[in-house]
DNA sequence: CCCCAATGCTCACGATGAAA
DNA sequence: TTTCATCGTGAGCATTGGGG
């Protein structure tokens, strides 16, 4: 049963410290970091009200900067999410960084709950009676549970401020919670050391198990792999199967595609096994950079994979592709009647061979009437974080032919999407049961472990999720994945070489490790897995992802009903015509005023016009 | 020839940051 | 506060191609 240090507070520079300092208070198997400041209460409740399978409610407004008040009540009328509105919980143990809000053990629950309970300083927030009675009436089960393991004092406690004299305005409750009925939990706890926090019974800790994901109900059973991945483990036992069991760079989609899917799980047991960096490296991790500065390692950077790859795609000019295909292929006569075609990013050539009879060419097979490049590509693009408009003014730059946009989006939303759920909950489960193992778990429930790994995973969510995008619920659950996915399969990397660094603050010259390149393996059994989707797939595309919602606005934002088209363009025509007649000299008399005050302008007029065009010529 | 699905294309909407 | 540029997404229609 491995110990566990919760981490109660939010951001703080010193919690990476505070660690083993006289911060941390130690009671029993938990210890908790006292929190410095109340305002994580937001947080605390997006944790409790969504780890058991829930989905994200539309009018989340739970984020990582507290925002004030007259800022929620903005994201309430949002229909999209961006980061930072939502509460990407993160917990770490130095080296792995998981979602915590559908994954979370049972046990890194009850301590968290504990220390909850044990925070003396919300005994008078109102807020905070208002989200224990909520997280109690959503969550009934597992806060009885919870206080049944606290101490009798801080049951009393929490009991009348869950149930106690509710001093909130009625409006400010749901229904279900003004309709609750004050039930105070009978005090059934056994006899616990004294103090705010309870260890919970070990017992029970044995019984962890891992909340499921919500998105997991949704996940479509993937027959090949999963059941495969399933034999794996019972034939090897407990132990993961090494990453480098499969084989994502020899295996293509081509061979996929060849229709023998059975013949390739064989030989890919598990595609979605993964492993981190430091653990691949095994003995070899000693040898962390070479002694020589600036000469790159090649013995941790380049592997076998790496030098047997080869591109399965190149770009070719057109006139050289033409003039190739000019002639048939198999006969090297000259074709008749040669039409070329271009759909997106495939050439179609279709002719006429004077001794073979019809013939075609395609620059791209398809996978069940996908075109694989166009799988490729819109895989590729998801899973490196790349914005599509930007390939595309990119691809229209160099006359380069890519797929429409929407082709993009509706491939991801197919098939993407669910190969990345189920390569996301494949590597969930091989963590909790790594953690499972550990003799000491250090929990950051809100995502506060101001460690230089959740620093890195922010900048790898960056990649994948920028702020300034806003994308629907699903698909922003999808991408914080890709980031986790990413964030897991390359934390812990080696140093690979060193170089010489002026620092400013110091004024002396350092030593910066650089570190491995990182790994693209966890990539490739997502792209197959598309693949594998696709070719089984038998319903349009449209119909698989693509969900109906209800664009009508809110009445919090539209106050008035919506008019018609014709009618916006009667009244702008009208109000065009009413400034064009405006601004018409129609009189000699405005001619002559308008003549005489250019000829003797004022001098505080032509300084400010004069200003505001150097103001616009130095923009 | 008809049907179905993928794809291309257009329009519209929601949302943001930056600038006006 | 409004406007603009930009991005992501949804819906609808037209086109194209394959299969029965």
């Amino acid at each position: 049963m491995p110990k566990i240090c919760y981490f109660a507070s939010r951001r703080w520079s010193g919690w990476q410290r505070c660690s083993t300092d006289s911060r941390a208070t130690s009671e029993g198997d938990v210890t908790v970091l006292k929190r410095t400041k109340t305002c994580s209460e937001q947080q605390w409740k997006a944790a409790f009200l969504w780890p058991s399978g829930e989905d994200i409610p539309d009018d989340a407004h739970f984020c990582e900067q507290h925002f004030a008040p007259s800022d929620l009540s903005r994201f309430q009328t949002r229909t999209t999410l961006r980061r930072g509105t939502v509460p990407l919980d993160v917990s770490e143990q130095r080296d792995i960084s998981f979602v915590v809000y559908c994954d979370l053990v049972v046990e890194a629950k009850a301590a968290a709950l504990a220390a909850l309970f044990g925070s003396e300083h919300l005994s008078d927030s109102k807020i905070w009676r208002k989200m224990l009675r909520r997280l109690r009436i959503s969550n009934e089960s597992i806060f009885s549970c919870e206080m049944n393991r606290l101490h009798e004092e801080t049951f009393t406690f929490v009991s009348e401020l869950s149930d106690g004299p509710v001093e909130l305005e009625p409006a400010e409750l749901e229904p279900a919670e003004l309709q609750a009925s004050p039930l105070i939990p009978k005090y059934t706890g056994r006899t616990l050391k004294t103090g705010s926090i309870s260890p919970f019974p070990s017992e029970l800790a044995e019984e962890a198990t891992a909340l499921f994901c919500p998105h997991e109900l949704e996940l479509p059973f993937v027959q090949g792999n999963i059941s495969s991945a399933e034999d794996a483990q019972k034939e090897g036992g407990s132990s993961p199967v090494p990453s480098t069991s499969f084989s994502p760079t020899t295996q293509t989609p081509s061979s996929i595609r060849g229709g023998d899917i059975a013949a390739s799980s064989e030989i890919t047991p598990s595609p979605f096994k993964w492993k981190r960096r430091s653990q691949l490296s095994g003995d070899d991790s000693d040898k962390e950079f070479k002694s020589d500065e600036g000469s790159r390692s090649t013995s941790s950077t380049s592997t076998p994979e790496k030098e047997t790859k080869s591109p399965e795609y190149f770009i070719v000019e057109r006139a050289s592709l033409l003039r190739l295909l000019d002639m048939c292929i198999t006969c090297k006569v000259p074709l008749k009647e040669v039409v070329f075609r271009t759909v997106g990013s495939v050439l179609n050539v279709d002719g006429w061979c004077p001794k073979c009879g019809p013939h075609a060419w395609s620059s791209s097979p398809k996978t069940n009437k996908f075109y694989d490049l166009n799988l490729d590509l819109s895989t590729s693009t998801f899973l490196t974080g790349m914005n599509i408009a930007s390939l595309l003014r990119m691809g229209k730059c160099m006359g380069l032919a890519l797929p429409h946009r929407t082709t993009f989006y509706r491939i991801q939303e197919s098939f993407v999407y669910d190969a990345v759920d189920t390569a996301f909950a494949t590597q969930q489960e091989e963590l909790i049961e790594e953690l499972k193992e550990r003799e000491e778990i250090h929990l950051a429930g809100d995502g506060r472990y101001s460690a230089p790994e959740l620093e890195a995973f922010h900048s790898e969510l960056n990649v994948y999720l920028p702020k300034r995008i806003g994308v629907k619920k699903p698909h922003f659950v999808v991408k914080a994945k890709v980031a986790i996915l990413d964030h897991n399969a390359n934390v812990g990397r080696g140093v690979d070489y060193m170089i010489i660094r002026y620092s400013r603050s110091t004024k002396r010259y350092r030593l910066l490790g650089v570190k491995e390149e990182k790994t693209d393996s966890w990539r490739q059994p997502i792209r197959e897995e598309v693949f594998r989707l696709a070719e089984t797939s038998n319903e349009p595309s449209k119909v698989i992802a693509r969900k109906r919602i209800d664009r009508t606005l809110p009445r919090t934002v539209a106050k008035v009903s919506r008019p018609s088209k014709s009618v916006l363009l009667q009244e702008h025509a009208m109000q065009m015509r009413r400034k064009r007649e405006s601004t018409l000299p129609v009189t000699p008399e405005k001619i002559r005023l308008a003549t005489k005050s250019s000829l003797t302008p004022s001098r505080g007029r032509k300084e400010v016009s004069s200003r505001k065009v150097a103001k616009r010529r130095r923009i």
